[in-house]
DNA sequence: ATGAAAGCGCTAACAC
DNA sequence: GTGTTAGCGCTTTCAT
């Protein structure tokens, strides 16, 4: 390469990262000979000598909820316009899995994770924020000091669909949350609760069901609702796949969405607006969210970041009105009823 | 390190890689020090002197299909316990996308690539080949002697689709395919043919409608059938996310499903079994797939790999019957209508 | 069985 | 401005 070029390898070196010291004359005969050969410059060596490896890990819970992907591909997009490559790794909520997991990054050597779900053993953690290791949680962080955090506005996301399902006239509110031994389901739920308090309603015991995050207990969970005396007029739901599962549940009975039951989920995933029918819920811009990760992670890693000290970046959410609500059964003309579309994404 | 169990670095070296002429009690001192000091290998120093990375490119050309998550995590689970990360891409049906992933993942030195998508340019495939560089086409291979090949078995799958229809008793099924300047979506519209064909039945022309693999082209498609005079009673999808498209622009018309028109999926997604109603579709085990891709690829990278010479991998698929198709309209009295449901996965 | 030493492909400090 | 050289962390001969 160097010889074919009639150069010494740190000429080559100099020119391919574009030094501008180079000679022109002798940058041409080397990106000629590169040409030619087709070279490719070793990452691996470069990473053993820098000491970066311009690697990014990223953790998330589960691969196969359709939120993620979304998430992969705006985290990925943004990590290669910076040079970086993405390993990612899906945990399937198994904490011997998140462990060794981690461990693998660490030993390829990433320069910082993201981590996206829940169940880090805090010990690693700690090791980790003592030696400075860049670490950027979203939506799971651990209650530890001098950690970045990316936190979506639970609280005003929920609030935004308990205030639209309120405005439409509801009052009787039922909530299908997500896993409760996780952070982040419990802020919704507590978010949900706060939200109904706000507006002086109350909330039975029986209308706060726990999901799992997936279709499956969306379902399960609805069933659970629908065995009550006492029906709720409307779900919130901890996530769209929830939310999925609760109108997949309700259509096998004889309760119509949104005439007798209205829906909401959280997440805003594509397939939402494909549901029958089409899902109100609430947005979390995952391009936002992956753009905080992103930044959070370079903050970390690169010694001059301009946000070096930012520790929290907050996601805002907002409502997406389509045709899972409506205004409770009997308190309108019934041609009225599903007007409640106001804006649709 | 080395100096902390009062060793050299080539026995700790030599204990860490357990090779067995190394005295118990050097060893145990080793293991002892790596434990207190929370040392981990540096993988890019191995691969620089071992010349292999351990790491897998798999290419994709839509993450958020939901169908490549659910491949993805078989392939990385199978990759992880053969001691391989992955470094996941996603192309968007984008070539120079495709073409920049294929430069960086060589450039990480990755050990061979399981391509997932259309679009690889056949001059770099073929410098690549000759490299002898490990690479496995899943379902999108290029017509190049000596690589090597996973094959869903579309004829099959989609005649069982067809086989299935034609018991129930239609005669008049129209086929949505996908992006037809690809290759896999062209084999299986083929497939539909010869299929129909066997069977002695006709295709107009208006009943082969181009889809894109996604459910907005499922819906474009489906409408666009529905503008014809003289309607299909059955359409058979050329995947599933088409297949959920079509439902949806079929609820949101007074035609049922299965009622009047019977829908048909392939790849048999987790989602399938959750639609209304329940999908029936063609299963394309995405293990078998991920399995056949992991093994091809390690074919390719172990010198003495039993299968080293294996270059063809066939996935066989299986009909699941679920709820979206039932006899023609008017061929059975209505009460049996819905009882084409032969097994329920 | 173990240690010393070479070298994987590259960058960076130093000399010219 | 360019070449020479050390060394990143490891594996692997080659001596011992």
């Amino acid at each position: 390469m160097a010889q074919r070029a009639g150069v010494s390898i740190a000429t080559v070196s100099r020119a391919v990262n574009n030094i501008p010291t180079v000679n022109a004359e002798l940058a041409r005969r080397v990106w000629k000979a590169i040409e030619e050969v087709g070279y490719l410059p070793n990452t691996q060596a470069r990473a053993l000598v820098s000491g970066r490896s311009r690697l990014l890990g990223l953790i998330v819970s589960e691969i196969t909820n359709p939120f993620f992907p979304e998430l992969i591909q705006e985290f990925e997009n943004l990590a290669v316009a910076q040079g970086y490559e993405v390993l990612i790794g899906s945990t399937n909520y198994d904490p011997a899995r998140t462990e060794s997991l981690m461990r693998r990054l660490l030993q390829r050597n990433v320069d910082g994770v993201a981590v996206m779900t829940f169940g880090v053993e805090e010990e690693l953690v700690k090791q980790l924020v003592e030696r400075e290791f860049p670490l950027v949680f979203v939506d799971a962080g651990p209650d530890l000091p001098n950690i970045r955090l990316v936190q979506p506005d639970y609280a005003e996301g929920i609030r935004q669909g308990v205030q639209h399902l309120a405005a439409l006239g509801h009052r009787h509110m039922a909530f299908i949350s997500g896993p409760m031994q996780q952070r982040s389901p419990k802020a919704r739920r507590e978010a949900f609760l706060k939200s109904m308090c706000e507006l002086g309603l109350t909330v039975p015991p029986e209308h706060l069901v726990e999901g799992t995050h997936t279709m499956e207990g969306g379902i399960a969970a609805m069933e659970q609702l629908l065995t009550l005396s006492e029906l709720p007029t409307a779900v919130m739901c901890s996530n769209d796949m929830t939310a999925i599962g609760a109108l997949h549940a309700l259509y096998r009975t004889t309760h119509r969405v949104p005439d007798d039951i209205s829906v909401v989920g959280f997440d805003d995933i594509h397939l939402a607006q494909f549901m029958l029918p089409p899902l109100t819920t609430v947005q979390m811009a995952c391009h936002d969210l992956a753009a905080a990760a992103v930044e959070g992670l370079r903050a970390g890693i690169e010694p001059d970041h301009p946000k070096h000290a930012k520790r929290e970046w907050r996601i805002p959410t907002h409502l997406v009105v389509r045709q899972s609500t409506a205004f409770p059964r009997g308190s309108l003309p019934a041609q009225l009823s599903g007007a409640g579309t106001i804006h649709n994404a």
